[in-house]
DNA sequence: AAGCGTCTGTACGCTATCGCACTTTGAGCG
DNA sequence: CGCTCAAAGTGCGATAGCGTACAGACGCTT
């Protein structure tokens, strides 16, 4: 099988595809690239979490819920990283449930085996340890992001994350699912979506945003962004060769 | 040597009172009980990290600082846990700075010697990576917290933690510090505490917050304070005996 | 005992966001 | 091709928190 197609074809997802020929090849068996379905549950809390997910194309949100039903987004992971760090590092429940946020695809491994490798190969080992680093980085800067900055600044760099992720400009998703994840009123997303159309970063119908300027919008958006992509590329940078945009 | 002292005058962080004896026995050389002043900086962003704290009566703040200037806290520890947690996942780098919040003392230890502990000892390695994921619930708690609750909320919650933390109702801070710390104006934290006084839950003066009513202050803040303490207890119950209050 | 500096109280206008209610629009379906 | 319903637009009063400015008060120092 030409190099080539491993990359385009298979290894979709970053984390997996920075592992080195070998130990892909020997954790390849317990892998499954399976559909996820847009609004799908991976698991809720105080659930045992059974699988360990690494999306291709889909993306995936780490959820909390509260008592009176507000939700929001604790993290984000798509093609970039991997769903169930906890699973490695003990049982913790940060957030409520993971949903799919876009439907795509993903590999899935159980847990079982993920803690098979995890204690065997300590590449693998690595690249997740690494990624739970980043994981946490970006979590952190939530948490300054929701103190400190608009809705309009989050709204573009929510949609830098997603861009990066699916490889796209355009994002297939309604100001209502956007407000659940920023945890705002679905008007407010409208409000700051029409900002940004008026400037030309953005443009928008029924349930589809494309980005028209990219750097338009990096300039729109606040240090958050940024700063938790340099933490990706420090961290995770020297295992991962491609880079796009 | 007999537990009573044991307990009472060395090993005052739940970390390691966790530990086996004789697990605690073989790390004892390598710890130094140390004192730590108010506002000393532990780290800075950008520097490798050298040291990991065991608080037994300081407390540190893990405080990010905006472009602009503006600080919050991204996470806080004190006898309940440890500083350094970066050491032993690898190095990322989730905060700008630790400082300390409350003077008093940490047990030290150099990061090789964390290491080499980490890889050698499993009951070192499992009671710190539980840590690790206590600490990850408590930052996920606060991207909601900083999201959904009221300022006067958030200092009851505030008061709480450093209050188990520091196992007294008397806290020596000025509403200034603690604004610093929830990311808030001085005034906002002024008003919250005098709304809270009326109520009679607390009492201050100068720099310094008496805590009159636990259980008022717990009806007044939020799902945050007992979520995290809950997955607290969840994690690391089973290790830790002492439970005070 | 006085003085000074730090800590806290108060006040006011401003902004972002909320909550709610209602309207308009457009894409896809039959 | 038109219908229908979800998506997005609009409006308005309410409110939490901000920024700024200044006044008062407590406690430590001399």
């Amino acid at each position: 099988m030409p190099a080539v197609e491993k990359a385009s074809s298979k290894i979709q997802n970053l984390l997996l595809a920075a592992l080195p020929e070998n130990v892909f090849d020997k954790i390849e068996p317990s892998l499954k690239l399976i559909d996820l379905k847009l609004d799908e549950v991976l698991w809720e809390m105080d659930e045992k979490r059974k699988h360990v997910y690494f999306p291709t194309s889909a993306m995936i949100c780490l959820l909390y819920e509260t008592e009176d039903g507000e939700s929001i987004e604790v993290g984000m992971t798509g093609r970039q990283g991997l769903v169930g760090v906890v699973t490695f590092i003990g049982d913790a429940r940060m957030a409520k449930r993971a949903v799919v946020m876009n439907s795509g695809q993903a590999y899935v491994m159980k847990a079982k085996d993920v803690e098979k490798y995890f204690e065997e190969i300590p590449d693998f080992q690595e690249i997740c340890m690494l990624y739970t680093q980043t994981l946490l980085a970006q979590i952190s800067q939530n948490v300054i992001c929701n103190r400190l900055h608009t809705i309009e600044q989050q709204l573009c760099r929510f949609l830098l994350i997603i861009s990066d992720n699916l490889q796209t400009t355009t994002i297939h998703m309604t100001h209502d699912r956007i407000s659940n994840v920023l945890g705002v009123r679905r008007e407010s997303v409208s409000e700051a979506a029409a900002q940004l159309q008026d400037k030309g970063l953005i443009k928008y119908t029924r349930g589809k945003i494309e980005l028209l300027d990219r750097k338009g919008l990096l300039a729109a958006t606040c240090e958050c962004y940024e700063v938790v992509k340099d933490q990706y590329e420090r961290i995770l940078g020297k295992y991962i060769s491609q880079h796009d945009s």
